[in-house]
DNA sequence: GTCTATACGACGATAGAC
DNA sequence: GTCTATCGTCGTATAGAC
């Protein structure tokens, strides 16, 4: 079969895909070329700088996609609980209920090189943000907003690793019905 | 020099150590040997089982640290939030105020196999049953005592994800802060 | 029980044809 | 822009001396 392109998309999302299920260091470029349908030299082709760069791509695509798109519920009008509970359902799709790891875990051990560290550290600050805007416009000062934003996602992420290791993904579930609470200060139900 | 010979306690500690900065995939057998002072072929003695036998390893030690050492002040007498917040203090202590990382995080992405993903997995069941113990004698019934206790560890473990991303240890700070508050349901202060 | 030495496949990365 | 082929290194794992 003649060269079939691969779309930077469609690259992108492959790349995200095996980073979410292995991790950095357990992705090798045999696995990278197995997942992407391209030999390792098309690799360095779109990606001179190696695994580091197709790292800090998917690190900058997905904080693009967060901000752009899962997030972006926040930035209409409407009810503020509504527009959380829809950022909530957004997650729930992103992470697949909890089957699915958050690459600010799977992408913050290993050698990534400063490219892909900042890349990540840029789409936590973006997450981080939007949520302290969120607990901002509910009333909270400038002193507890971030807190608030930052145990916010600290809830998701536990919740993903508790739900990896034991295979129980309600853990993942009930954060999501409690980002309302935790991100507006609403006492518990 | 002579074989200056390196005792159990001392390896699975240096073991431990190493898999909780690289990870599993991360620590190679050259790593490993450097850290532990040992030969790659001494290592293979102790561990014929290879890396996977020595992530089995460490995940029962560290289990069983937490289930008699860690954990144990919510075995003893005494008010239950004094009892609390002393595990709480040894939580900080071994997480060094979330400078350092989690073994379930850490080893449960990788080809661990089976022995060392069922010591994984116990030394979760461990850590939550604890929890869930200290939960029910606040009051909780048998449906709410594990999510509460579940959610407890989550807390934790997403903080030291958001901690390693961004750098900021205090989310780490309020996850230890407010765990008597999640586990026994006190509404937030 | 530790060591030196080595097997050999997989690793990240590159060269050069098409 | 993709491919086949290859480089040198490092990966896990063993053999056998002491």
């Amino acid at each position: 079969m003649p060269p079939l392109t691969v779309t930077d998309s469609q690259l992108i999302a492959r790349l995200t895909d095996l980073f979410r299920r292995q991790g950095y260091d357990g992705a090798s470029l045999g696995d990278i070329a197995m997942a992407t349908k391209l030999q390792k030299s098309s690799l360095y082709h779109r990606f001179p700088g190696g695994k580091q760069q197709m790292a800090a791509a998917v690190a900058d695509a997905t904080g693009e996609f967060f901000a752009t798109s899962l997030l972006a519920p926040l930035a209409t009008d409407g009810p503020l609980e509504e527009r959380i509970r829809a950022v909530g359902r957004n997650l729930d799709a992103f992470y697949e209920s909890g089957a699915r790891n958050c690459l600010l875990d799977m992408l913050s051990v290993g050698e990534l090189g400063p490219e892909a560290s900042a890349k990540l550290r840029a789409a936590a600050a973006g997450w981080i943000d939007a949520f302290t805007a969120a607990a901002r416009e509910a009333g909270a000062d400038t002193a507890t907003a971030t807190p608030r934003a930052q145990d916010a996602v600290a809830a998701i992420e536990g919740a993903l690793v508790v739900a990896r290791v034991t295979g129980d993904k309600r853990p993942f579930s009930r954060a999501i019905e409690r980002l309302g609470d935790g991100l507006i200060g609403t006492p518990a139900r």
